[in-house]
DNA sequence: CAATAGTTTCAGAAATTTCTGAAAGTTCAG
DNA sequence: CTGAACTTTCAGAAATTTCTGAAACTATTG
């Protein structure tokens, strides 16, 4: 593996991208090498390609392995332990969302119901509390509603993505020929 | 407006949240304080209620303003400048998913987009390119579908979250009834 | 068991982000 | 125009996050 200046530029980018999607940038260096090379890469390559420490990898790996997302693979006669990534796009997609979902969604989930259950205290409170109840409303059911299509199979997925907004009109259709099926 | 524990709680966790959901800590908590109060609050208030700087809230203030979350309203014979968050929690939610999308998909894909024009230099780089061609027509797929699941009516979207992975179920369904129509 | 080849940890350094508060800017009444 | 009431800005302080590299640890070989 060698960087090229489009390796590099993608690396890079994903890099920056990193603190965005919820992990630094090293660890999206690193991700972004794995999903580039088509060979393992060992931890000291990591280093030497990135230009950063070894200890760096080494938390970097630890990072990505905890959300699943590298796998480790060793060489006949060769002690080193070599990273890739396995998995399609769309693994790597939904290990992301599900990891996100953890970390952003679920606590916060969670202090909205303890929240919900306390009695207002006056008038301020019970107003506050109603809106907090819209709020976790409205976030269990996103929450529910992707994780629900996290297990259709990546062809569904794939069928109503391309159905865009016209889902709107097979929401119609579908209305007309079984009205009161759902709960 | 008075902080009671019940407030306090759900600004301070909001605060924490913050920082995972794309804004800091400060941006957080007043936007939470601006949620669950009934009326509209001074920026003078805001920074006493919360125990921040004076700079600091007109800071806050002015990046909820760039991402439309607040308004400002005048009272009769007084100079303050009063915010409030009007609009329903789904206004909210798209606002933020709009937000999102421009800071963590766009760029992105751009950058991908760039990638896929050049001319791949040699087999790494072929190999490369491919893996990244597959990551930008995710996101792209992605991209779309949200936005142009934005532009439903809530009511669309609420009936489309309470089917669940019961979508699965309608889109075989309608297959059935039309299944050559689509691109 | 000791030597070797590798990995992980973690204290403190470096970099980055956020916050403060004083100064500058704005608006408006008189 | 002047001064009062308010808002914004921004340089540097404070807090937080990330990174390094040496030391500790683990596993394998002879």
């Amino acid at each position: 593996m060698q960087m090229t200046p489009m390796i590099e530029s993608f690396v890079c980018h994903f890099g920056e991208m990193g603190s965005r999607w919820g992990f630094n940038r090293t660890v999206g260096q690193i991700y972004a090498l794995l999903v580039v090379s088509e060979q393992p890469i060992c931890a000291n390559e990591i280093a030497e390609l990135l230009g950063i420490s070894r200890g760096n990898v080494s938390m970097g790996l630890k990072e990505l392995s905890s959300w699943q997302l590298v796998q480790v693979q060793h060489k006949a006669g060769d002690r080193k332990e070599y990273y890739f990534c396995r998995g399609s796009i769309w693994d790597m997609a939904n290990k992301v969302f599900e990891e996100r979902r953890k970390r952003e969604m679920d606590p916060t989930l969670s202090l909205l119901r303890d929240i919900m259950m306390d009695e207002a205290a006056n008038q301020d409170e019970a107003y506050a509390q109603q809106r907090i109840i819209e709020i976790h409303d409205l976030l269990e059911n996103i929450t529910e509603w992707t994780q629900s299509l996290q297990s259709l199979s990546p062809e569904k997925l794939n069928t109503l993505m391309k159905l865009g907004s016209g889902v709107g009109k097979v929401l119609e259709f579908t209305d007309k020929f079984r009205p009161k099926k759902d709960a």
